[in-house]
DNA sequence: TCTTATTGGGCTAGTGTTAGACCATTGACG
DNA sequence: CGTCAATGGTCTAACACTAGCCCAATAAGA
């Protein structure tokens, strides 16, 4: 762990790639993470948002309607709008070779960056004082979560997951934690819903948000640090 | 905390400016965290890690040499080597300046983000499992700063902080504690490096190492908190 | 003292990206 | 049944960025 080694973490590259390339994957995050439902804003908005120009947007769009995500429609009260299924749960077969796709360094990156970030969310959140208002969101948001049918069941978990890091008021964390779930996505989405794991997901989501409204840092953390470990050692399961 | 509140987070701007500008912030990062301490790369070694053409490395070398970080020397042998000082702790009007210039939810926003993500690497650290060579690496960062001479110090303090990250093994981990540290460094630089902070931090970072050696998440959690509460508390004194 | 490997300095042709203007289409509503 | 506001579709000129090449300078070492 010597200064070279901390050399590369911060001399990465300084883009990921060109801004179509970029674009696309933002615009798959929100499409994969159920944040947009019916159709994405009008393209003048959605360039300026993203801070790219129209045309390089455009590119984007293009390629996910190719892709069969987005279905464009011109004219007033037109758009693009949503043809995405979130996937159904696959076979087993698939998901080993989605983690495997994945490649064994980048999913336990992932799932320890994961592990980090939301544990710190919590355990940031529980040590805040929260107005009446937030704490009735959250306490929406666990019950959206564990009253939903399995449809629309990701959708809201990632909702519940995502409130925990918004509520604490730090963009920078809310990024964090966004994109954390986003590189485990695709495993999720291959994992089967089991009345019985979603059962068992709300009596962990339901002892994270009493920890935080108990105001119990240590607590909160625990809570979601069980709660991470089931996943996480499912999907490291296909690892082996 | 509705859909469109989550929707801004994902939907950032793309890139967060040209690439130019992008590149010297990056380098000042390497300079200011003192990862780099006699000269940069070569030029086309650093193009490369970076991902950006030489040309556009080179305006930035350019802008930090009229800046007066560094100062370029042709043939071989020469590079760009630094000119760059640790500034000596300010006055305290400067330090409130500092403060105030980057912006009260800015502030709010790098602290509870650097708290997080802080305190998950730690905890994530406890959880696993060392090898002797990393517990001994811990040691090391954790005996380097302890007995640190002032001007080396904030390098060091740097260094230990993101070890703990490092020895995660997560990139991703060790990029936003990196980050989170940048985010407030131009302030820790403003605050006076006095004896007796030195040694409080010390005793904070020994609770810290001796938690993740027991293999005690909530033990390196708190300690962890603790010590970032100190440092943050004194930087949100000066918005009052 | 000369050679030479290494490094920064500079140029060019080609591609990616942008801003802004204008055109084409659509459907709600008067 | 026409109007028109909102939206996607297209074009152009300018700028940003890149890859690749060659030149210029330097200092260690023969």
């Amino acid at each position: 762990m010597d200064e070279v080694s901390r050399l590369v973490t911060v001399l990465r590259p300084v883009r990921a790639g060109n801004a179509f390339e970029e674009t696309v994957e933002r615009l798959l995050q929100v499409i994969k993470l159920g944040l947009v439902t019916e159709k994405l804003p009008p393209e003048r908005e959605l360039a300026a948002q993203l801070g790219i120009s129209r045309v390089t947007l455009r590119e984007a769009i293009r390629a996910l309607q190719d892709a069969g995500y987005l279905s464009v429609r011109r004219g007033r009260y037109g758009g693009a709008f949503l043809t995405y299924a979130p996937p159904r749960p696959r076979q087993e077969d698939e998901l080993r070779r989605a983690v495997v796709d994945m490649g064994t360094d980048d999913l336990e990156d992932a799932l320890t960056f994961r592990m980090a970030v939301e544990c710190g969310a919590a355990q940031v959140l529980a040590t805040t004082e929260l107005t009446r208002e937030r704490r009735d969101t959250l306490r929406e948001r666990l019950q959206a979560v564990n009253s939903a049918n399995p449809d629309d069941y990701r959708r809201l978990d990632t909702a519940f997951h995502l409130a925990i890091a918004e509520l604490t008021g730090s963009a920078l964390l809310t990024a964090s934690c966004a994109d954390a779930r986003l590189r485990i996505t695709d495993l999720l989405d291959a994992i089967p819903i089991l009345q019985r794991n979603i059962e068992h997901a709300g009596v962990q989501h339901a002892a994270i948000v009493a920890a935080v409204l108990a105001r119990d840092p240590e607590a909160a953390r625990r809570a979601v640090a069980e709660h991470l470990e089931g996943t996480g050692a499912l999907l490291r399961g296909f690892l082996a």
